[in-house]
DNA sequence: TCTGGGGTCCTAGGACCC
DNA sequence: TCTGGGGTCCTAGGACCC
């Protein structure tokens, strides 16, 4: 059977860096205590906002490298798979998401002397890539190893944070060097490239090590008769193609090293969707209980709306039912609707209350989300024909005032009377960033902190 | 998985249009 | 309308990542 085969001497060839901050959270707290990221044994845990959950419910965000050395704590694991009692020496400390933010923003700003916006893309809070090609010669080094070093130097120097980078011809080869090689060197440091591609990829000893393939996909390939990156790359491209559509010519690719993005083409997507999402304390059983709660979710979604200048076009409701509880084989719905642009709190409150109401039978309901999608710059009000175009102004001069005043004086300073109800969870949750604790005590979402860097 | 939360991208099927 | 066909948009669900 014929088969795809690539030519390296054809494909990009760039020095893109991906850096990786060393268990991040975990890593912020050492240097705001001033304690060494490396030895000292910490976990960041967050606890369910309620604080009615059972014992151990705690939810393990980060752990420092001492901490997994010695209790083999993995991330995201959970307070019971700490040793009960906890050890004396483990420090315990609740997550400060709005910290890690503003790290992450410094760190980047440190990337950024190393190379232009163009070729500067954050792919996560902890991890960035960087095209460093036409920076070699600026700092006189003599290859992107030697860059990289400087860097990472630099970025601990000023903030006490140690990182990880990949070094690749194009960022899949970057980002699969941090994953699988990178971490695990003294050095800290790993440099991939399409030359390499046999000794390095095809040795990555799990599928689902592989960036890109998860549970789910493994399990496919394993039927195929595929149960390694080598026998991926091995594999013939087009049955791969014919059976798993696109993504299956993408793997194929990526098993031979190959990507063909620059970061430059990355900027234009960035968050096209917002949503927000909670799996609550407790089964919720009333109707109302469970508006109570979209309601409240759809003003949360509104004000990120209009704190970022965007209008939503596309707006979901995911209804999860509680555990084992189905309707039709699902354990739960999700329904959308498209409308006129917008980012009215209280329009974007009828749609999702219209969709739940449309397709809600009373099953006892444990998780509730919320997005919105295909979002545009909000340039001005679009007014739909059937709606009186002054009734719609108000709504937005309303939302427009509530935000003005929990800007000053904080979200609990004006709260809708909802909120007060039963199963409300929007006070509660009001300090959570990213759905887990701020951390700046007093400070609302959005503000900064400007003392502490 | 013993229900975290916020994202992105892809697919299959249906509606509708010309 | 008794098997037309191609294109586009929409929806719900799935999979993956950090």
């Amino acid at each position: 059977m014929e088969n795809l085969h690539f030519n390296y001497a054809l494909e990009p060839r760039r020095d893109i860096l991906c850096i990786d901050c060393r268990s991040f959270y975990a890593s912020v707290e050492c240097a705001l205590h001033g304690w060494d990221a490396l030895s000292t044994p910490l976990v960041v845990m967050s606890y369910p906002s309620d604080n009615q959950s059972e014992e151990g419910s705690g939810l393990i965000l980060a752990s420092s490298p001492e901490a997994k050395k010695r209790y083999g704590i993995t991330n995201v694991s959970r307070a019971r798979d700490l040793p009960f009692p906890y050890p004396k020496e483990l420090k315990i400390v609740p997550p400060r998401m709005k910290l890690y933010m503003e790290m992450n923003q410094k760190i980047n700003n440190i990337y950024k002397n190393y190379c232009d916006e163009k070729n500067h893309h954050v792919y996560s809070v902890d991890e960035s890539f960087l095209d460093v090609t036409d920076a070699l010669t600026l700092f006189k080094v003599k290859n992107a190893y030697e860059l990289a070093q400087i860097i990472k130097k630099d970025v601990y120097e000023q903030t006490k944070i140690y990182t990880a980078v990949g070094i690749g011809d194009n960022p899949l080869l970057a980002k699969l060097a941090l994953d699988n090689e990178a971490k695990k060197n003294h050095d800290h440091t790993a440099y991939w490239q399409y030359e390499n591609v046999p000794e390095k990829i095809w040795q990555i000893p799990k599928l689902t090590d592989f960036w890109g393939i998860g549970r789910k996909t493994a399990k496919k390939l394993n039927y195929f008769g595929i149960d390694s990156v080598y026998h991926l790359a091995q594999s013939n491209y087009f049955m791969l193609k014919d059976r798993l559509g696109l993504l299956g010519a993408q793997l194929y690719a990526h098993a031979w090293g190959i990507d063909r993005s620059f970061l430059g083409d990355s900027v234009l997507p960035k968050s096209n969707s917002l949503g927000n999402s909670q799996v609550l304390p407790r089964d919720y059983t009333e109707a109302l209980e469970i508006e109570v709660l979209i309601f409240e979710m759809a003003d949360q979604i509104g004000t990120r709306l209009r704190k970022k200048g965007y209008q939503g076009q596309v707006f979901s409701l995911f209804i999860g039912f509680s555990m084992g509880v189905m309707e039709n084989g699902r354990t739960g719905f999700s329904k959308q609707e498209r409308t006129t642009p917008t980012h009215s709190s209280l329009k974007i409150a009828q749609i999702l209350l219209r969709l739940f109401r449309k397709n809600y039978h009373g099953q006892p309901v444990r998780q509730v989300g919320v997005s919105c999608g295909d979002l545009i710059i909000s340039t001005g009000i679009q007014f739909d024909l059937f709606s009186d175009p002054k009734e719609e102004l108000k709504k937005i001069e309303l939302d427009y005032v509530v935000d003005k005043i929990r800007q000053k004086y904080g979200f609990k300073s004006i709260v809708h009377a909802n909120s007060l109800l039963k199963g409300a969870r929007a006070i509660e949750r009001s300090s959570l960033v990213g759905g887990h604790a701020g951390g700046m005590g007093g400070l609302e979402n959005g503000e900064k902190s400007e003392k502490i860097f």
